[in-house]
DNA sequence: TTAGGGTTAG
């Protein structure tokens, strides 16, 4: 506590503190001084209120400045702040600790995340759902799953926002199985309402799994579609190559307007809505068309592109085989170029056989990424293709012992009973191990690759 | 007076 003391008594609040403030009238002074102030000043005011008397603070007052924490990434504050709460006795607080476990999800942290969850004397839905979100955060979809899976052993009930971040972890994983058990649960469970959030996680989720039809049949009986809801349908019909349904779709969200005549439209486009749009053009060769939407996205709509959307915009020119004007784009760019976009070209020199600009890019990507031995690859077999094997030779020799050898992974998927899934003492587990191993061990003797034959014939 | 949610190139 010392510490908390002395690092944060660097700033004191030039206003001088009504004497002896208790809650609730200390907390209405901290929520309105968390308004008007830096969150730093905020939290100087929260220690003064502290230090001057110890019972002017509570657990409300404590979540307040936690989530501050939270949201500023402020961590050494976050982690004196839980310090503190330990020591004044809030630490069974749930509403404090559902807030800690979001802190330190978000600091990265997610294994002191998980201890602060189990030690939630009764774990409710929101405290589950914090820690799936955590998981999930962190890149970490398959465990938040199995956290899912807990939770309903544990005859939690599920609401909204826990299939909302559960259907999440599905599109991450492209598990539609899953996916698909929690739309049904949606429709078949009295109480749970699909608001639009979850709506749209449905939407997201099926567009993920490859099941653009049911995407599709869901976005059309949408009552309600916000920019979220057009943007994933319009990213989902472009990355599927449908260019002139996402197209379409666009259009029609620039039409929509409320009940209110002659109105402005109600969706307005976000700049992911343009990237869905731009990637649209670039898988369907539409190169003016490409050009006007990012023209139109600055012009109309005050939208700065980013990395990405130059991305798209340089994919457009390669795919059509523009190359110099795809150099040129690039070159202008006010953004640095990362190695992603000059690759990107590379890859394009190599596809239109052009070894000059190849060679200029290469030389590029050397400086950028000089261990990445893929570019030399893409280089060699420029001159392959044109038959300069001895120039084909030297670059690959010049690979020599940087190579990194390469590697492939197959996932056997098995569709099981949850609880069978979610226990692991389960005797069917030790089944579904025996035959795992034996599909390794087809796959170590590299006679064939495993299929549904091999599971059937064990 | 207090806690949890969705869209992003190659």
């Amino acid at each position: 506590m010392k510490y908390f003391n002395k690092v944060l008594s660097f700033r004191q609040p030039k206003s001088k503190l009504p004497a002896l403030l208790r809650p609730p009238k200390a907390n209405e002074a901290l929520k309105n001084y968390l308004k008007t102030h830096s969150a730093t000043r905020a939290i100087v005011f929260f220690r003064k209120l502290w230090r001057q008397n110890p019972s002017a603070v509570d657990s409300y007052s404590s979540l307040y400045v936690l989530k501050v924490c939270t949201q500023e990434s402020l961590t050494v504050e976050g982690r004196q702040l839980h310090a503190m709460v330990k020591k004044v006795g809030f630490e069974p607080v749930i509403f404090l600790q559902t807030c800690l476990i979001e802190f330190y999800s978000k600091m990265g942290d997610v294994d002191y995340a998980r201890r602060i969850f189990d030690e939630v004397c009764c774990k409710n839905a929101i405290c589950w759902t914090s820690l799936i979100t955590a998981y999930i955060d962190n890149n970490m979809a398959r465990k938040a799953l199995t956290i899912f899976r807990q939770m309903l052993m544990n005859k939690i009930e599920p609401d909204q926002v826990s299939l909302t971040v559960a259907l999440a972890a599905c599109a991450d994983l492209g598990a539609l199985c899953v996916g698909e058990w929690i739309h049904a649960y949606t429709c078949r469970k009295y109480g749970i309402k699909i608001d639009l959030c979850l709506s749209n996680a449905l939407i997201d989720m099926y567009l993920k799994c490859g099941q653009i039809r049911a995407a599709r049949r869901l976005f059309c009986i949408s009552r309600e579609k916000d920019v979220f809801t057009w943007t994933s349908m319009i990213v989902g019909h472009a990355l599927h190559g449908q260019s002139v349904e996402a197209l379409d779709l666009f259009a029609r969200m620039r039409q929509t307007r409320s009940s209110v005549k002659g109105s402005k439209p109600s969706v307005l486009p976000n700049d992911v809505t343009f990237l869905g749009v731009l990637m649209a053009c670039s898988h369907g060769g539409m190169i003016e068309e490409g050009k006007q939407y990012y023209k139109s996205m600055m012009d109309d709509y005050g939208l700065w592109p980013r990395l990405p959307h130059l991305g798209c915009m340089v994919d457009l020119f390669c795919r059509a085989g523009l190359l110099e004007e795809a150099y040129g784009f690039i070159s202008g760019m006010l953004v640095q170029p990362n190695a992603l976009i000059w690759r990107m070209l590379l890859g394009a020199c190599c596809n239109h056989g052009n070894i000059e600009l190849g060679g200029k890019v290469r030389l590029l990507l050397s400086k950028l990424d000089p261990t990445h031995t893929g570019d030399d690859v893409t280089l060699s077999n420029m001159y392959a293709g044109r038959g300069l094997w001895n120039e084909k030779m030297m670059v690959r020799d010049s690979i020599g012992c940087r190579r990194v050898p390469g590697c492939s992974s197959i996932e056997v998927a098995f569709e099981v009973n949850e609880f069978v899934a979610g226990d692991n003492h389960h005797p069917l587990k030790a089944e579904i191990y025996n035959v795992l191993e034996h599909l390794m061990g087809i796959v170590r003797s590299h006679s064939h690759i495993p299929d549904a034959s091999d599971i059937n014939s064990y």
